[in-house]
DNA sequence: TTGAAAGCGATACCAT
DNA sequence: ATGGTATCGCTTTCAA
């Protein structure tokens, strides 16, 4: 439906003094095109363009006059046109499949990532698409071919990923919100979990602590190659390494019914015990009040160390002593690295590891 | 960069054989397109459109052999070019600014919205958006003008809403999740406040309890017109009125440090209070400490009733007696509400009020 | 500095 | 049942 405004300008060369007339009569939704505004700023369709574009090779006076015309009439591109001719979409993706093998339910940490990588593409002007369905070959493909995005952010990255060599084989543009075994030419940004494990256990260690307990990802995702269960998992051996330490843990899913019952059961292997770190973000919660079934208090009785992000760690009581999970700032970064590379202003791949980062709160003291 | 199969399969007729060499030769990425299809194929790109687009006068020889050929191409139509002929995009988007006049923090609950969405548009395949931006009345029509989208999902609904005059004179499809004032030809999904704490201060009356407490939205807020502080203000006065209570409440924000407060300020005001009522989602946990720092536990020296999820619900401890907010399922059919729309399904406006929805657990008993 | 016209990849009308 | 072709709204040579 587009209303050409020759059929109303008729005879008029100016066409100024109708626009506002025009904008009246038609102020239900109409849709102009390009051509209207060359027509109603007395310009051609290419100058209309090269002014949209930025372009340099224009007159003063022509582009104030044609950016004018198009604040009057609320002129705006029509993106797909733009885009089918220009080979771009400005559209790009997250990939956040609402089921995927092991059924990690979603939590704040996850929407984290969403919310930051939708600010950033914001920030760029590039329109954000979350695709919830589970992608396969074909679907992931697809994606490109169809022309419905000009690049990808990944998450859930396991150490050997489909898709991962799917879409460097195909030379299709994404970032990885973690990383693979082999990262060779990709851009990634990832939390250190190894060294996220490390510096949780150096805090307690560092308190007095020997007898600690861990609260692991279940096994099935270490094996499967989940990569901070993989990870997380080495730096708890590292650390028991480092500091001669015995092993005590367990591995558990996120529901908060499992955590209650691992932390009981940990109390039982060891009832010495009078610490615990976890890389499960909620599970603060589960822990203190199993710790108190047994009639610990935290920090008191016991210490606890979670990996989670600022804005969880405060609901907890005590607050909790945590290795920072910047979840918001890594979709963030993500889709701004995903931008600038297609923009061309990436050249070399950009892999960032982000370090541990230690908030001591209230819910970690010296062994007593 | 679209790789004509002619260009390799010169001189040869089938195409068939070649087919797979070209694969072979080309897997870096490359495009295909209609005519592509059509010459492999050895019809018209008509009929591949037809094929393509499900129409039934197509000989069923000739469907099988296109659809080998697509599938041995692994071609995919160019979404932008068919929504350019087609004058529709097969996209929608979810308003979420991320900040907005009283910088309401994003929480759980306000995600759970996004995920509810987007897995309606996948359901029905189409393309979800988050829109972060702060919209003005420019952008927001721009955002139809420039067929980016072709509905809209908004949330954040005030009683006085500009967006949704706006839109509605522009006769753009949208539906609320929340509702204003005047809702006369609109479509909505809403929780219906007012009813949901008429039904909290039901149950702990029921209970016995006659001193309640009531923690609410911001005064500012209400003032605003935010929809839920409104409603749930006007259950407020009502309940009262029929339960002929005196008033004993704060209006408070979402920080965790001033619910705190908030509920140790009810407790200094009224020592026999006995319940306290809440639409923060987050609050419960605030307020069981809050009020063990006075030496009472909940539930036994003092009820609690809080609106909130089930996940959130579970992971308090007590477990809280709760006013279910369903906000996935919100999500979810204002996107099918508005797909439905959208493929002229609905006729009717359709506006949904959901009642409110008691779970009992562990955070309420009778007055002892 | 500006304009004319080809073409991006589809759809759908009109022929045959 | 199938094919030819105008067209959607824009960008981009190429000429002037």
């Amino acid at each position: 439906m587009c209303v050409s405004i020759a059929g109303i300008v008729t005879g008029n060369d100016t066409g100024f003094f109708l626009l506002g007339m025009a904008a009246e009569l038609m102020s239900e939704s109409t849709t102009y095109t390009i051509a209207d505004v060359a027509r109603a700023a007395g310009v051609s369709v290419s100058t209309v363009s090269r002014i949209l574009n930025g372009k340099q090779d224009v007159a003063q006076a022509t582009r104030e006059r044609v950016q004018q015309v198009i604040a009057e009439l609320g002129y705006s591109p029509h993106a797909q046109a733009q885009g089918l001719r220009a080979g771009r979409t400005r559209n790009i993706a997250l990939l956040f499949p609402l089921k995927y093998p092991g059924t990690l339910p979603y939590n704040s940490l996850e929407t984290d990532f969403i919310i930051g990588a939708a600010a950033a593409a914001a920030d760029r002007n590039y329109f954000f698409s979350l695709v919830t369905t589970q992608v396969t070959k074909d679907s992931l493909i697809g994606l490109y071919r169809s022309a419905q995005i000009d690049g990808l952010v990944l998450m859930h990255i396991h150490t050997q990923d489909w898709r991962v060599d799917l879409l460097r084989h195909k030379n299709y543009p994404f970032v990885m919100i973690g990383h693979c075994a082999d990262n060779t030419g990709l851009n990634f940004i990832d939390l250190d979990f190894e060294a996220v494990v490390q510096t949780a256990f150096d805090h307690v260690i560092e308190l007095g602590h020997q007898r600690i307990g861990f609260l692991a990802l279940p096994a099935e995702m270490r094996l499967r190659g989940f990569g901070p269960a993989v990870r997380a998992w080495e730096g708890y051996e590292k650390a028991l390494k480092h500091h001669r330490l015995s092993p005590l843990y367990r591995e558990v899913g996120y529901e908060a019914s499992d955590i209650f019952a691992a932390t009981l059961e940990l109390l039982d292997e060891q009832p010495g015990l009078t610490a615990i770190v976890t890389t499960h973000e909620f599970a603060a919660l589960s822990i203190i009040q199993a710790l108190k079934l047994r009639g610990r208090s935290v920090p008191d009785d016991c210490s606890l160390v979670a990996l989670m992000t600022e804005r969880i760690a405060a609901l907890s009581m005590p607050p909790t002593t945590h290795l920072d999970f910047p979840s918001h700032t890594m979709g963030y970064r993500a889709v701004e690295m995903l931008l600038r590379k297609l923009e061309g202003e990436l050249k070399e791949p950009e892999q960032i590891l982000l370090p541990p980062q230690l908030v001591i709160r209230d819910s970690t003291m010296p062994l007593r």
